[in-house]
DNA sequence: GAGTGGTCTAGACCACGGT
DNA sequence: CCGTGGTCTAGACCACTCG
């Protein structure tokens, strides 16, 4: 969550009407109550229901837009933010090319496995320990230059049958996933990034030799309530490609 | 330039009052009109000056204060935003430890000198070919661990007298010497990393083996108007060290 | 033309910071 | 106490999309 934060207590926390019009309509989204694609009621609707005016409904209404969990088209609506391929790739994908265009990556995952959280990974997901985590490992090319070597760890009590699913069908995107198989929608990303030395398992997946300085980052994915839903390091090739961030 | 401009905007280029009364207050602080730490008229005598609405100044000023070029005070005022040290390191400073708390660095500079642009910076600062660079190079470290080593470069025609100002005082943080001694604030930064493998000068400067793993952050720094500024290249350890970004 | 979100206005009251 | 920014309301009109 960037701008507003949740939750409306007693009178030593104060929330104006806005802040608690968005927690109302942040619940009702998360709950499922509100699926994503849905057609939310217009801002007078909103406004009676929540015994409010238009204006309050509107200012909530900036601030989950600003949060990306809906979309407000003029002459058309408000809807619940809906997780696409591209949609999810251009929020949060930042491997760019040497003139900093956006890249598009093809997958290709060749293991799963279940196995018994680590302590590091406990605690970087906020887990109990021993909790079992579901984890993929998979290759990512750019025009046939495979670039990208990573895996991606999930609590395995939150996405039952995940393994299932992606037997079925391995897409481009885990978000798409999370959000139309399990109803968590991600929308908090916070990577750290080092520097590391290709290992062989590296080296043979990026066909580069071993200890080629290679770009790790690490990230924590969390959805709409900040939970901590999944954990995924990625080693990515710097010879023709960049990882991009901006400070504004 | 006193007042709003001429109304009968066309249907090509229509601009909400709200956001012409943003660039007129962007424009004022930019010329330094309004100078980093005035404060301004109050939201009623803005709108009177500009002629619109105290609500419609509130949302450019709203605007601003979410761009950061403003800070408003409850019961105080609002003012123009001013760096100090403290204020550009939390900003723009990425660089946290293993566990994410972020770091203070020490700076030591010990290289100035001014040189023509190749073509590739001319490229990135947006440069007529053969423009004067002015660089400083330098060292910043964690509790003396020589952590980054770093090279800032600037158009020489932005910052008439620079190394003057820096023999006399070298600072933690530049942007406060760009805003303070030229009136050039700094807005944003766009970033891209790389990792790549120490070099002679990075092994003896950061006290690593030749072909360590380093972090190779290239930053291009951009001023209010969306001006390139600034040119920076540093490389860091990531033994102890990581870059923190933060999707959302 | 009907319905939606987008902009603008005018006025009210509250919370905060200093006198 | 006063002046500031913060919140909330009510109503008006505009711009866009679609049937």
């Amino acid at each position: 969550m960037a701008t507003l934060p949740a939750k409306a207590e007693q009178s030593t926390s104060f929330q104006p009407l806005y802040a608690q019009v968005y927690a109302l309509m942040t619940e009702r989204i998360g709950s499922g109550q509100w699926q994503p694609g849905a057609l939310l009621p217009n801002e007078f609707q909103l406004a009676a229901e929540f015994k409010v005016s238009q204006g309050t409904v509107r200012k909530a209404l900036m601030a989950l837009e600003a949060n990306k969990l809906i979309v407000r088209r003029q002459g058309h609506g408000t809807y619940v933010a809906r997780h696409t391929a591209q949609q999810a790739l251009f929020q949060f994908f930042r491997i760019v090319d040497l003139d900093g265009t956006r890249l598009t990556p093809a997958s290709r995952a060749f293991a799963q496995k279940s196995a018994k959280a680590t302590r590091a990974q406990t605690q970087a997901l906020g887990l109990k320990p021993g909790a079992a985590l579901h984890s993929i490992t998979r290759v990512r090319s750019f025009e046939e230059d495979a670039a990208i070597f990573e895996t991606i760890m999930v609590p395995a009590a939150l996405m039952p049958g995940l393994s299932v699913i992606l037997n079925q069908e391995m897409p481009e995107e885990m978000y798409v996933i999370y959000q139309q198989h399990f109803g968590i929608t991600i929308t908090r990303a916070d990577e750290t990034l080092a520097a590391v030395a290709a290992d062989a398992q590296d080296a043979a997946h990026l066909q580069v030799p071993e200890g080629t300085p290679l770009l790790e980052i690490t990230r924590i994915a969390s959805d709409l309530n900040g939970k901590k839903v999944e954990l995924r390091v990625s080693r990515c090739k710097t010879s023709a490609y960049r990882y991009a961030a901006e400070i504004t």
